[in-house]
DNA sequence: ACCGTGACGGTAT
DNA sequence: TATACCGCCACGG
């Protein structure tokens, strides 16, 4: 990955709304950058701390959390979700919060915004 | 250059 | 619903 599309992933990150989460992919795809997935979990990774990016609100495609369970990382998230009003339940964003909204697509930002 | 690895995703069992 | 598999792509050893 190029330092500018590390740049645009970072934007994008930062652009989610407190509430709100978006897939691994589903951000790929926002920054233009098509299946790189795993890249966008590298570009975070990598992200500068002093960037202070929600990166808590990034998730699997099934909305589960993608640290090891119990990790300091996963309740971070966790917490950090929840504190947000997100419900998280067995280290995922339960299906019933979802069913409110149809699916998980509905938790994630649209092609619109 | 080769190969294993991972903050992933979609399909098939 | 939960696994198992395989595709993907950049990194590091």
């Amino acid at each position: 990955m190029t330092p500018a599309a590390h740049r645009r992933i970072w934007r994008v990150v930062a652009a989610i709304p407190p509430g709100r989460v978006m897939s691994y992919g589903q951000v790929a795809r926002c920054a233009g950058l098509g299946r790189v997935a795993r890249q966008v979990g590298q570009a975070l990774r990598a992200a500068p701390a002093a960037l202070d990016l929600p990166w808590h609100r990034v998730l699997r495609a099934d909305g589960s959390i993608a640290f090891p369970p119990g990790s300091r990382a996963f309740n971070q998230q966790v917490r950090r979700l929840r504190a947000e009003g997100v419900t998280v339940m067995h280290g995922r964003v339960t299906r019933r919060e979802a069913a409110g909204r149809p699916d998980l697509d509905r938790l994630l930002w649209g092609p619109g915004g």
